[in-house]
DNA sequence: TGTACATCAGTGAACGCGCGTTCACTGATGTAC
DNA sequence: TGTACATCAGTGAACGCGCGTTCACTGATGTAC
């Protein structure tokens, strides 16, 4: 991470202890849920008392904005180096699902109920644009699968009308309908598929993703 | 309700503290989330004392199990007066929509990050599963549009060998995968419009649920 | 119509719990001369 | 190399809080004769 050379053994140890919270913090999420996450907990599982995280952590609050930041950074983290080990809508999709599937609570803190009063702090919103820039990279360099004046244009039209949320990305109108289309549709599956609802039905979860990302192709 | 000739004053006295317990619990929910759910603040809030909650529900769990019982119920009922009113997967779908933006708490404790301990009860499964022949019902009648033979075809086989979990419903191979997909599809548009992800975009979402609705028609 | 009894809604006190957080303090680690 | 000081990790006690839940009780409402 840092380098070693500007690095006193103190900062070492911080990061080192720091870094040992959010995994428990993380154990703790995946065992009963977001909202059962406790400072007291995590340290009397570290074998400290309570107050000591205070420390390391402002506060509960701190703790769980610096995980949802993580959270998005592994995210955008994945994108980039499956862009760069396998350029492509495919190699996205594919990290996505394995990034979801590697530890669901961690993609439900990104992607799923908001908590009512909550607001995400300003530098993540930064990271889901890094996210949604590598989608829409990915989708640019595709070329249009549906032959050309289809009917799909209704929205193509309104997203092109409405292209802020590109970030200034130069990509096609199609491909902006793409990006949307193909994350709203792998989203539908894998949160679904995570949460559950698919369990005990009897098909396979990855079939039905398959179909998806396949579906936007010909978009 | 209840037929009132059968109904003592005290049933409907009864049913009807029941009724506003449940009431105050959705302002709660919706106010800051299910997690935060207090049997004392509800007692609070109706001018009670705690305990006395517990003439009308067993204790917190109970409560909220309700609830959920009660969003699922809702959903079905919904849908059931949608296909009397207006068969179709397009009234289906608008109703979903309509429901899911009415309360957005209860679409996320139908449909939302689930608590990892958590098991819903039994019943709701078959609740579940009246939604999803609603779903079935809808696709079925509509006639296949894509053309005979197109390569859709990989995820219809797979659905086909495990159709165990439309529960004898008697839909066509392709009905059933159309079913599927336009859940996940308006699943995955409405989950991230109701969890704020779209905002500060600028893109109507009802225009990317529409599309999402029509992508099915081709199916 | 009136009396005796049963039912049941709601209260108030109490229990134990775990939470987030503060504070003054100890003791170890690093720094400056 | 040794001493004086500053930094900082971690402790333990304490605060106030709200939670779910139990219990014995009061008082009103309904029921049976």
């Amino acid at each position: 991470m840092a380098d070693p050379r500007t690095t006193t053994p103190r900062e070492r140890y911080r990061s080192q202890v720091r870094a040992e919270i959010k995994e428990r913090a993380w154990e703790q999420i995946a065992a009963a849920g977001a909202s059962a996450l406790s400072l007291n907990a995590i340290a009397k599982q570290m074998g400290m008392s309570g107050p000591a995280l205070y420390r390391y952590f402002a506060g509960r609050d701190d703790l769980i904005t610096e995980l949802i930041r993580d959270a998005y950074r592994s995210l955008a983290d994945a994108f980039a180096a499956a862009a760069r080990a396998e350029p492509g809508l495919f190699g996205l999709a594919h990290t996505l699902r394995r990034w979801a599937l590697e530890d669901p609570q961690r993609y439900f803190l990104v992607y799923g109920t908001p908590v009512p009063g909550y607001h995400a702090p300003d530098d993540v919103t930064g990271i889901a644009r890094e996210i949604m820039a590598a989608l829409l990279d990915a989708c640019a360099e595709q070329p249009a699968g549906a032959p050309a004046g289809s009917t799909a244009s209704a929205l193509d039209e309104h997203l092109a009308a409405h292209r802020e949320w590109a970030g200034g990305h130069s990509a096609p109108a199609a491909a902006l309908s793409r990006a949307l289309t193909v994350w709203t549709r792998l989203h539908g599956v894998l949160s679904l598929e995570l949460a559950g609802h698919f369990t005990g039905m009897g098909f396979d979860p990855a079939v039905l993703f398959a179909a998806e990302l396949e579906s936007v192709r010909s978009l």
